[in-house]
RNA sequence: GCUGCUGUAGCUCAGUGGUAGAGCGCGUCCUUGGUAAGGACGAGGUCAUGGGUUCAACCCCCAUCAGCAGCUCCA
């Protein structure tokens, strides 16, 4: 006698053996009909499990549970391609297909190249694996047996998967018939009960991959796709994939005229007009913060003697992304990190306990030279600037000062309304510098900061820099890649290495406790963040133009001169269109350009002083007082507003 | 850096072994207008660069450069 729970605590039995599909049935055969796998105590695993001893059960349904459906039919799909491309090319070797965030890769090694023409096809061959229903059966064999049999095969990946596979027994998954042209694959499951219960899917993409990711091994094809339960799914998620395009940064830095990149300098930008008004609003509001919270600011040279970079460690350690040069036969190097020309401002005299904690702010120009094929617009350049400082302070004063790091980082996060960031704390690695005592004591007062905020973060185990744990801020883009902005981290090495000292209360000498950290990380990626957080349409004081005066015709061209000459001396940037255009063409560039407001002017508005006010991406207007506009755009700006109040500000 | 793809007008892209096209933008003119594209005409290209194949190359081949996707890296 078998007795199996259900989640709700009834219990059913069975006279002998069974399957998790069978007991599913007699729950219900509506169940049956939805449930893709099973949880045996807790365990995922196939529908088509035995289940031969008293456990729990639960029958795992898309309603049930939508997130591991996703990843069990992806899985599947993934599998069904993997099919797919071995029928049409027969020397295809199979290396690893799971499934990921959103959707499916599977890596195969085969000499013929795959291109996006070849999608079509592999995806009406899919179709075929779909519609035939095939279902997917597990068998099990003892690992000396697998490896007997792959040996013949004589598929090395599959050998050196099996070998990190855990346990005694490792599992196949076969579709089709076993004596007739069926496809198998290691694999250690589970899978949905057959294909024809793959709703929907899509090859999307095909790139390189090294098997394991160790760059020293084969590049391996990795063919991306997509599946869903059903075709509206996919085609919801095609279509935010769409629009998601249409925010990328470096689409909208074409179209917005912010910045542009050249070929005769890969990842250096160039920032027009309109780019270097949201990078000098940014830095305006960022010096006015940093003040408050008592930093000062300093600026130190891009090109400094080799010698330097020997001492700070980075000629050992960062070398081959720097850039050198020579000034009268001596060798000179452009600095990829500003904190040794820091260190050497830190030197130029005495320092006091009194002084502590020092806080030393450098919006540094950095150079790191990039591999080629890392370049990613403004996301990822060979030059940046960094929104540095370094906080010298004594040991005791690391915890309020990180906390007070983090207070800020917040806050600044929190005026560009940037509330997805997640955070990540980052330990020892095995190749460090400094004490145990010295690690626990910094790693634990990161921990404390972290804590003391109640911020949720990761731990990166092993992840902290040679010198130092750290904690990171991470946003991610606009089709989901993560990049880091912020970053705070302790270290031990700088002041060794340079001798700083500080007098203590004791007059002894003692080594300062650096911190190195950055809010926005760089100024470029942030702008780059920015834009897409915002699809290019900025709030009022970030928008390199905010007011736009569209006259109806050009009868009302002086008024709008009048206007405009008014709007500039409040120091509000804007334009007045005087094309001959009507006005339906005028508002339609406005908004295209993401101008927060325009004012459409006419005879009407021209005999009481009145502006009719758009607002960027609504449809209504208000009349008001020229005057009062002008009141209304300040305050916001002011304010630094998020929204394009004027609405509820005009009440 | 690696693998694959791409490079044609300012932008988005079509196209052919016999020296090029559209839409948008831009310019001029008509029009003088009331809330998301009024109309007409026109100017713009060594088809990324350098080699090669060919009677002939934007098209085929090779290399270089740059961009895109991913991997590795960075963090």
């Amino acid at each position: 006698m078998i007795s199996i729970t259900l989640p709700d605590d009834n219990v059913l039995e069975f006279d002998g053996p069974v399957k998790a599909s069978e007991v599913a049935e007699k729950i219900g055969p509506r169940l049956a009909q939805d449930a893709l796998a099973a949880r045996i105590d807790g365990q995922l695993c196939d529908l088509s499990t035995t289940i031969d001893s008293n456990i729990k059960l639960e029958i795992v349904t898309p309603k049930s549970d939508p997130a591991t459906c996703t990843d069990l039919l992806r899985h599947s799909c993934a599998h069904v391609m993997a099919q797919a491309i071995c029928n049409l090319y027969s020397d295809t070797k199979l290396v690893y297909g799971p499934a990921v965030e959103n959707g499916f890769y599977y890596d195969i090694d085969l000499d013929r190249p795959i291109t996006p023409d070849d999608f079509e096809a592999i995806e009406a061959e899919m179709q075929k694996i779909v519609a035939a229903d095939i279902p997917f059966i597990r068998y099990e064999m003892a690992r000396e047996e697998v490896m007997t049999k792959l040996q013949a095969e004589g598929n090395r990946y599959k050998i050196e998967n099996a070998q990190r596979a855990q346990g005694d027994t490792l599992s196949f998954y076969v579709t089709g018939d076993p004596a007739n042209n069926c496809f198998e694959d290691l694999c250690l499951g589970p899978h949905i009960p057959s294909t024809g219960r793959i709703g929907a899917f899509k090859v999307m993409s095909v790139a390189g991959a090294y098997f394991h990711g160790d760059a020293s091994e084969k590049m391996l094809q990795r063919i991306y796709g997509t599946a869903f339960a059903s075709k509206k799914e996919l085609d919801k998620y095609l279509h935010q994939l769409e629009e998601a395009k249409k925010r990328d940064h470096r689409l909208l830095g074409r179209q917005l005229d912010l910045f542009s990149f050249h070929e005769e300098g890969p990842g250096f930008a160039f920032f027009h007009p309109n780019g270097m008004i949201v990078w000098n609003e940014l830095l305006d509001f960022w010096r006015h913060i940093h003040n408050d919270c008592d930093y000062k600011e300093i600026r130190t040279p891009i090109i400094l003697n080799e010698k330097l970079w020997h001492q700070s460690g980075h000629w050992d350690n960062y070398k081959e992304n720097m850039y050198f040069t020579q000034i009268d036969e001596n060798e000179f190097a452009v600095k990829p990190m500003n904190c040794p020309g820091g260190c050497l401002v830190y030197k130029s005299r005495p320092h006091s306990y009194k002084e502590f904690p020092q806080r030393i702010a450098e919006l540094g120009l950095v150079h790191r030279h990039e591999a080629s094929g890392v370049l990613h617009g403004l996301f990822r350049v060979r030059q940046f600037t960094q929104d540095d400082a370094h906080i010298y302070c004594m040991p005791d004063q690391v915890e309020s000062e990180v906390i007070g790091v983090m207070n800020l980082t917040i806050e600044i996060y929190r005026t560009f309304g940037l509330d997805d960031i997640y955070l990540e704390l980052s330990t020892k690695p095995e190749k460090h510098i400094g004490s145990d005592e010295i690690w626990e004591m910094a790693t634990n007062a990161l921990i404390r900061a972290l804590g003391s905020r109640g911020e949720k973060y990761a731990i990166n185990e092993g992840d902290g820099a040679f010198y130092g744990p750290k904690i990171d801020f991470h946003a991610r883009d606009c089709l989901g890649r993560s990049w880091q902005l912020g970053t705070i981290q302790v270290d031990f090495s700088m002041p060794d290495r340079f001798d700083m000292t500080y007098v203590d209360r004791d007059n002894t000498e003692k080594r300062p406790v650096m911190i190195h950290r950055a809010i926005l990380g760089s100024i470029e990626r942030f702008l780059g963040i920015i834009i897409e957080h915002y699809a290019g349409a900025f709030p009022l004081w970030l928008a390199p133009e905010q007011v736009r005066i569209l006259p109806i015709s050009e009868k009302t061209n002086e008024y709008g001169e009048n206007l405009y000459n008014r709007l500039r001396q409040s120091n509000l940037r804007c334009t007045l269109d005087k094309a001959d255009d009507k006005i339906n063409a005028k508002i339609k560039r406005a908004h295209d350009q993401r101008i927060p407001y325009m004012l459409v002017v006419g005879p009407k508005e021209q005999a009481d002083d009145l502006v009719a006010v758009r607002i960027r991406g609504q449809k209504n207007q208000c009349v008001i007082k020229a005057d009062m506009f002008v009141a209304h755009a300040q305050k916001e700006i002011a304010e630094r507003a998020l929204e394009l109040n004027l609405a509820e500000a005009s009440d």
